[in-house]
DNA sequence: GGCTTCACG
DNA sequence: ACGTACGTGAAGCCT
């Protein structure tokens, strides 16, 4: 057996290997999130065996570079009429690299070169030391290699595991030809794959007995005359073209490179890396093969230390086009690299502390036709005049970035409004999969390499280099996800709702919501001094002080000292939530002083002191609206969030009393009338529903009258309020079981309303089932304005995750559809009142409801814009309506 | 960082 | 036999 002191140099064209595992294995091997990852699976088994059965003592793997060879110009069209290169495929190429790089498997790369050239070098390289070679390719072209009887090449032809090790008496029955003649051979006859063409009238055969006739093209042209009179035409009218094509096939052995044999030994592979890197590219099989097979050796130690990481030795791919950094100081030089970018921009801002609350540090930015020279606008820079260029630039040309609202919002603090969006990456990402984190850009392109920058920045920690490596990221996204939009037919909604939602958004968050301090500050107070008095009194009902809000502490008060009935059990012991309470209260005192303690201590602790800290100096809180986050296609509020500021029970509505507009200006607050049942109509179509919403009727008391089988104005009010939760539960798909919970009637009860709403609006039961159904056949739902939710659980093994994706499946089409009718209406509004030139502005919006502030003389035209944007945003079976009021606070304006 | 609870639509 | 209504964010406890 051959020891890795002894073993050969093998060598890999990591593109044709990539390449063949590609086509050989499904697509469907993806992660979890759909990421494919069928070629890095094949590369990494078809590499594994070449370990094991070679026990190469050095290791090296080559890849082409983007960006062509000079090969291109020798040829017209060179490699042309091969198949696109699928969309799937190029991420992977970073997969693998990362790959590569845990093992400590140099990868090699040259600008203007292919990988078969690099190895052509090293190989020659190698013989002049009388080594053994193997080189592993899919391209006949290394054949001209095994001329020196050190070389063998293991020619994959197809699929992952069908290979021939070629020595040069293999060569010869293959082709007909020794190897050093292969490239000539394949210059008479053409190359296919190269989509090279051949003298006419000569093929394979012919090829092979004219070189051996005459050893080399110089001997043939030589010797024409010899020649048939048509085979000799064909030679002389072509001898141009088959001295280019064997330029072409020949092989360059003098690539510069940096490394050399000595630097490929194997070993310093680090596990710890490779298991975070097959971790995230969900491959536990292939880590424990890779663990198994490192154990015994073959790829030599570990890298020294263990975990310690040791930069993979690529030197020639730093050696990529370099890409620069050019610290942009002044406005002309800021204002001449703005021109540079006639294609576009691409934008990536810094900010000091928290995105587009703090000011900003520097903003990176690059020409969308020339990521890699990048440039770095200061933070003083822009404040001092060089916002408003870039602005002017960004409107003139466009610009793409990840996640811009910050930078928006930081730029509408100066007073300057930017325009031109084009492609926000974080969005576009969350479109076509809101399952991750989109604002993640590591998580989006893992394994994405920046453009190299110049290495004393990567020293320097700067930032400049973290700028530079964002900037080629952002530049990757802004194409895969272009394509990605129009592939899932996702543009419209990007182009119509989101992009335009971005500026909407960053207006409202720089606007922000006016607070009365002084009000909240009382209504904390209050409720500070209420939690306090309940407090004490459950000590005093318990008989000891403890931590009331340590639910393990409550727990054994509750159902261990006290001895009550303890009902729902949770991960960790009996539930002591609000529902279980609820149905203890009769037993004991103290259950009822808990529930009000509760009550008091969640207002406090969440909206007073809290909400409180957050208002500025401008006495108004600016909240951060996320875009990218919630699964359906709904905003969410942070820093605070404003989405659940209390309504429902009396003391927490005292909140919004707090929330107030501009000294002397008005509030309006305006909410949709009931718009997921209306979205449940037109979607399913149901003719009793539609006729109910279309007549103007109150809806609960129209459904109650169908499902008791009474005439409207005989519905009791505990009918409606039940016709109410069946409606709303289900829009989450809910079941009896659930319903009767909270109807508090037996299951058998709840099932027979279900049953009648069923009978009654019998376009419901079947938009659901279909919602369903179409989910499991695409792998996805769809709103009707386009948005998609993946719901790859609809096939999970365990049933309960399986009914889970059913209910969201149901719910989805729903929630969805009503959050794209409201984002719309949103941008709408916006709009609406900026083309009026109004002064009244959005300062918050909470799903289906949306507060603007207005000066008193803009009350009337403020309020028709407001009502056209929302009631007429889409053409519906049925109408929209909404509930609209004024007032100086939230709590007074919403009737 | 996971868990529980609870505020909203 | 299982769990049981969708979607968020935040506070506080505890490991």
């Amino acid at each position: 057996m051959t020891t890795p002191e002894d073993g050969p140099l093998l060598l890999i064209d990591g593109m044709s290997l990539a390449f063949r595992a590609y086509f050989a294995l499904p697509a469907d091997l993806a992660t979890s999130q759909g990421v494919v990852t069928n070629a890095v699976h094949g590369f990494c088994s078809m590499l594994m065996t070449l370990v094991k059965d070679h026990r190469p003592r050095r290791l090296a793997v080559a890849f082409d570079l983007a960006g062509g060879t000079f090969r291109d110009s020798m040829v017209p069209d060179y490699k042309g009429g091969r198949a696109e290169i699928p969309v799937d495929l190029p991420p992977q190429f970073d997969m693998i690299w990362s790959v590569l790089d845990a093992l400590h498997i140099p990868v090699l790369g040259v600008p203007q070169m292919e990988a078969d050239d690099v190895l052509a070098t090293l190989a020659t390289e190698s013989v002049a030391r009388g080594e053994d070679v193997i080189v592993v390719t899919g391209d006949r072209d290394a054949f001209q290699l095994v001329a020196d009887p050190h070389v063998k090449v293991l020619y994959n032809r197809r699929g992952v595991s069908d290979y021939s090790l070629y020595d040069e008496a293999g060569i010869n029955e293959r082709t007909g030809v020794e190897p050093a003649r292969y490239p000539m051979l394949a210059a008479l006859r053409g190359d296919p794959s190269d989509n090279l063409p051949g003298v006419p009238g000569v093929g394979e055969k012919t090829a092979a007995k004219l070189l051996n006739t005459y050893g080399d093209l110089d001997g043939i042209f030589a010797h024409v005359d010899e020649l048939t009179p048509k085979l000799r035409e064909n030679l002389i009218a072509n001898e141009a073209l088959a001295r280019n094509n064997l330029a072409v096939m020949t092989l360059v052995r003098t690539v510069p490179l940096e490394v050399h044999v000595d630097d490929l030994a194997v070993g310093g592979w680090n596990l710890a890396q490779l298991e975070q890197v097959f971790s995230t590219l969900e491959m536990q099989g292939q880590l424990k093969r890779w663990q198994a097979l490192l154990a015994t050796g073959v790829l030599g130690p570990s890298v020294a230390g263990g975990d310690t990481t040791a930069p993979v030795p690529d030197v020639e791919m730093s050696a990529a086009p370099e890409g620069t950094i050019d610290e942009l100081s002044t406005i002309p030089a800021l204002a001449r690299f703005l021109d540079s970018c006639d294609q576009g921009i691409l934008l990536v801002p810094s900010f000091e502390g928290d995105a587009g609350r703090s000011p900003l540090t520097s903003v990176a930015l690059a020409s969308v036709s020339a990521p890699s020279a990048v440039g770095i606008a200061p933070g003083i820079l822009l404040r001092e005049g060089g916002l408003s260029a870039l602005a002017e630039a960004c409107r003139a040309v466009g610009f793409c970035g990840h996640d811009v609202k910050a930078f928006l919002r930081s730029a509408l603090l100066d007073g300057i409004v930017v325009d031109g969006l084009n492609l926000d990456t974080a969005v576009a990402a969350y479109l076509v999969d809101a399952s991750k984190d989109a604002t993640d850009l590591d998580a989006l392109v893992p394994f994405a390499r920046a453009e190299a920058a110049p290495a004393d920045l990567f020293s320097a920690g700067n930032g400049h280099q973290w700028a530079s490596r964002r900037i080629a990221q952002v530049s990757v996204l802004v194409a895969r996800l272009t394509e990605a939009l129009n592939e899932l037919q996702l543009m419209e909604l990007y182009r119509t709702i989101e992009a335009p939602l971005v500026s909407v958004l960053a207006r409202m968050e720089a606007v922000g919501i006016g607070v009365d301090r002084a009000a909240l500050t009382e209504i904390a107070a209050s409720l500070t001094a209420d939690a306090a008095a309940l407090e004490a009194q459950v000590h005093e009902l318990a008989g000891h002080p403890f931590n009331v809000n340590s639910t393990q502490q409550l727990r054994t008060v509750l159902y261990d000292e006290l001895g009550l009935t303890p009902g729902r059990k949770t991960k960790t012991g009996y539930s002591t939530d609000a529902a279980t309470l609820e149905s203890l209260r009769e037993d004991h005192a103290i259950v009822d002083t808990l529930l009000r303690y509760r009550e008091a201590e969640k207002l406090r602790s969440t909206y007073g002191d809290a909400l409180l800290a957050e208002v500025g100096p401008d006495d108004r809180i600016h909240a951060t609206f996320r875009q990218t986050v919630a699964r359906t296609g709904r905003l969410s509020s942070e820093h605070p969030n404003l989405h659940n500021i209390p309504v429902r029970s009396e003391g927490g509505r005292r909140f919004r009393t707090a929330f107030v507009p501009r000294p002397g200006w008005k509030l309006l607050v305006a909410d949709y009338d009931q718009i997921e049942l209306r979205v449940i109509a037109h979607l399913s179509g149901d003719a009793g529903l539609i006729a109910a919403f279309s007549a103007g009727q109150d809806i609960h008391r129209a459904v109650a009258a169908g499902v008791y089988g009474v005439s409207p104005d005989e519905v009791t009010h505990a009918q409606r309020e039940r016709a109410k939760m069946v409606s709303y539960g289900l829009a989450y798909g809910m079941e009896a079981f659930g319903l009767s919970r909270r109807l508090g009637s037996s299951v058998d009860e709840a099932k027979e309303i279900m049953d009648r709403y069923f009978a009654a609006f019998p376009s419901v039961q079947s938009y659901m089932d279909g919602a369903v159904a179409e989910a499991r056949r695409q792998g996805f739902t769809r709103t009707a304005m386009g948005r998609i939710r993946p719901l790859p659980e609809l096939n999970d093994p365990n049933f309960r995750i399986r009914q889970a994706a059913e209910r969201q499946a149901m719910n989805a089409g729903i929630q969805g559809l009503a959050a794209d009718l409201f984002k719309l209406a949103l941008v709408r509004l916006d709009h609406g009142l900026s083309d009026a030139g109004l002064a009244a502005r959005l300062v918050l919006q909470v799903h289906d409801e949306v507060l603007v502030e207005a000066p008193l003389d803009e009350m009337a035209a403020t309020e028709a814009i407001v009502r056209d944007a929302l009631i007429h945003v889409a053409d519906l079976h049925v109408p929209l309506e909404i509930s609209l009021g004024w007032g100086d606070t939230w709590g007074s304006a919403k009737s």
